[in-house]
DNA sequence: GTCTCCGGAGTGAACGTTCAATCAAGAATA
DNA sequence: TATTCTTGATTGAACGTTCACTCCGGAGAC
């Protein structure tokens, strides 16, 4: 029961997914998503309240998957450069290998609920550890070090990340070609940017 | 008789501008467009095709602003570092200044949209000569002279752009503060990631 | 039988779009 | 000048469609 349970729920968690990805929120009507994930229209409503909460769980899902990708992969006694090299490496590849949660994460974040969302997170009272935390610690040590300018952490993480989500769209909408070698020089260049 | 006709066509545009910034293109229907431009709801269809067309004429205007915006500063006989700096404090201060614009922009270039508009201005034939062309330049001229990283163009624009949008967005979003010397800094930054 | 879970036709609201009616402002007429 | 005619921009109620969401009948487990 409770495998069922779940499956149902899963299937209807990608298939969101997937459509959301290829047609925005609105070009993707609740029978569609039901449709995709073999079950009934109803029975989207058993597992989640509302359209609005399938997409925010799909969002929490997403951002706790990549949570647990940095997570796996940080190791506090590499250099801060090959931490943050490796970082980057591991998020970009992670989104060329999942165009779908890429596509997803881009249209959710730069949209009422993102921004939303994103003010939650930044004004609310942050009672939980969110993973952006470590992210925090690894520019605040950068600053302790001097190795990293000393800037705010959200223009430091504006200049690692904004040209790796960038860069990760272009290559997932095929405007470009990414080979190893020129992930590590893009990563490079974003080292770069916040090195001091 | 000119005069009126362009009245309304421009209060439609504006009023679509201010209210697709705040609310995104599903949370305005067009009777609140109609509504806070002061016309009846079909004038709308006098002027535009639909609300897509519509929405596609505030992005090519909106455009046709930033393309001039550059090409009125842009000085070929500064070095480049110079002009690189000076067209990154440009946008931004331009987004910094008109955030509805930049929150529109935002969101129409992550939509569905926006990616068949830029896969078209891509993979289309590009008769004309869009405003892209003189970045495209900058960034070769750099390769040539050997002061900027010899990547693609694309992931060039990318490493300089990519943090400055995003900085606008947290600036416009009010996560941070950013005085004119933070700006230069961060200019400054954008410009290490793409520099050899 | 009883209970839980599920499906998908049904419902009402909201939306983009249309169109017949309205109105104002010249042009034509006298 | 006073009056009528013509034109075309403007309007907003109405239309048809779409969609998120509900609800009840049935299937299956025990």
């Amino acid at each position: 029961m409770q495998e069922s349970y779940c499956e149902k729920k899963e299937a209807i968690l990608a298939s969101a997914m997937e459509l959301i990805a290829e047609h925005g929120f609105h070009g993707t009507p609740t029978s569609m998503i039901a449709e995709k994930a073999g079950v009934g229209t109803g029975t989207i409503y058993r597992y989640f309240e509302s359209k609005d909460e399938l997409i925010y769980a799909l969002h929490k899902e997403l951002e706790r998957k990549i949570k647990k990708l940095i997570l796996d992969r940080y190791n506090p006694n590499d250099p801060l450069r090959v931490r943050f090299m490796l970082l980057g490496k591991v998020i970009l590849r992670y989104f060329i290998d999942n165009p779908n949660e890429f596509r997803f994460l881009e249209q959710f974040v730069y949209s009422p609920y993102g921004i939303a969302c994103r003010r939650e997170k930044i004004f609310g009272n942050n009672n939980q550890d969110n993973g952006n935390d470590i992210l925090k610690e690894l520019f605040n040590e950068g600053i302790a070090q001097q190795v990293i300018r000393e800037m705010p952490v959200a223009i430091l993480h504006s200049l690692f990340f904004g040209p790796i989500m960038s860069v990760a769209r272009d290559r997932i909408l095929g405007f470009i070609e990414l080979d190893e070698a020129m992930i590590t020089r893009t990563i490079e260049s974003c080292w770069n940017a916040v090195k001091l």
